[in-house]
DNA sequence: TCACATACGATCATAAACGTGCAAATTTGC
DNA sequence: GCAAATTTGCACGTTTATGATCGTATGTGA
């Protein structure tokens, strides 16, 4: 067997397995263990797997990804405070015993922390979001059926589901990559996916997105503007950028987060 | 077992739980004391655990899973041990990639702690087995729609999922209230509607039991002996209990726990 | 406080994994 | 088709992990 034909079997088998050792590569393989070392030797210098004593395991282990507590390592960690804020206008827009949707996402999953006193119906594809309000609310919570994915921590299925059917909601909170005159985007076709199969499910429509959101495009068109009840953004927004969705009648509220008032108080001062 | 997967054990193990042991560990790994406490001190020293007297704790204990991580909270302390060995069976059962269902249950979510290295697709009705395995392995999960009834811990729906209905699975596992020669019986009706709707999406059905539960008898029938391929239990059953299965073709397995082995060994001697 | 049980750490023998040198085999260049 | 260069496999000595044993430390209950 070849060399490189070699190196695909050893990723591949390495990211199946937690880890594959070295005898199970030579067996797959039909080399020697001298020639699978220095192979995971190689592909380790190339930064392709991580070398462990007794053979190779891949550079992320499941332990790193898809975390309840931390749920989207990366993009959760910027702009918390102002996700936050953002996120309390969308929970008070809520009344008690609502039954409201709530779309899997960064920015939504902030909604959480503000709906722990609640006792709204709570629909919603994240699964984060259904496990953090489960054992910190007493909102009564509701899943749509599927496979969970983990990079982005939804619950996702090939299929039109009764439930998710079944279910109709007052609002629906969504987030989003970037939002224009063409419509709401996102980067990513499961997001979409997703998104799309409640969009019809609401009264209205609730968009949460940071200002930063109005000028970012992404590839894949999610929904039309006119879709589109409530945009709820912080005071970075443009009055452009304002005017563009007041003249379609959507609703434009802005969060103020602590920081805002601080400079408020100062300005006033 | 290679010493990741040892430390991925570990790290599942003491996360679901407010202490795993050591004796815990030597069991879930089939490994030595010492290596666990060589384990424990290097998983220490990264930072990823604490290490108590007679084990390890998360870092994190009570507030972040909360009933995720005490999932049953009354059920869960008793007869620990047996019911880790039978669930331990169960998985023996099961080969790298099958397609199981696991139904929601005490001793069924034992199973979680011996799926950390595998990689099988599984589909459970039971959320905190989703969401252990979505955080602790590499399986792939698969959850039916519906709301998540809190105390019972599963997930339920009025409407028949297509979800469930395109899954069919090699094996299904579940646990009981009671076994006799009028069936399985189950206390909550809640479960009952659970596990029949899966009832007919594997080719073959695995009760999980220990020895009590030939002596419990329910108010509610969940389905006929006639039905059961296989049954794991411990060995306080019966010889009479046992010849009731084995009329009826069902394969007892018998599940050996460490203390098992510990007498066994001193009976000899 | 004492006795007892359990948990712990150190030591050591064993087995497995590792790296290296060298010869055979394979590929590459001419 | 031949020779150089590279890759591969084997054997060797070295390193490392593991499990058993035993003495010590730490709780636990009377």
């Amino acid at each position: 067997m070849h060399e490189r034909e070699r190196h695909r079997v050893i990723l591949s088998a390495v990211q199946s397995r937690p880890v594959a050792t070295v005898q199970e590569l030579v067996e797959l393989t039909e080399t020697s263990e001298a020639t699978i070392r220095r192979d995971i030797a190689a592909l380790h210098v190339q930064g392709r797997l991580r070398r462990v004593r007794g053979g190779a395991e891949a550079l992320t282990p499941p332990t790193q990804g898809g975390l309840i507590g931390r749920p989207f390592s990366v993009n959760e960690t910027i702009n918390v405070g102002l996700k936050r804020a953002i996120a309390r206008e969308a929970v008070a827009l809520c009344e008690e015993g609502d039954s409201i949707i709530i779309n899997g996402g960064t920015t939504t999953y902030q909604m959480v922390f503000h709906l722990t006193n609640r006792r709204c119906q709570v629909f919603t594809n994240s699964f984060p979001i259904a496990s953090h309000l489960l054992t910190h609310s007493k909102n009564s919570v509701i899943v749509p059926g599927g496979t969970i994915y983990r990079e982005q921590n939804i619950i996702l299925s090939p299929f039109e589901s009764d439930v998710t059917r079944h279910f109709y909601a007052r609002r629906m909170f969504m987030g989003a990559q970037g939002i224009g005159p063409h419509g709401l985007t996102e980067a990513d076709p499961l997001l979409i996916q997703a998104e799309q199969k409640l969009l019809n499910q609401a009264e209205e429509l609730v968009i949460l997105a940071d200002s930063s959101k109005f000028r970012q495009r992404s590839s894949l068109i999610l929904c039309r503007l006119d879709r589109i009840h409530k945009v709820i953004t912080d005071r970075g927004i443009r009055d452009e950028e304002r005017q563009m969705l007041e003249d379609r009648e959507i609703q434009v509220i802005i969060a103020e987060t602590r920081d805002d008032a601080k400079q408020s108080a100062s300005s006033v001062a």
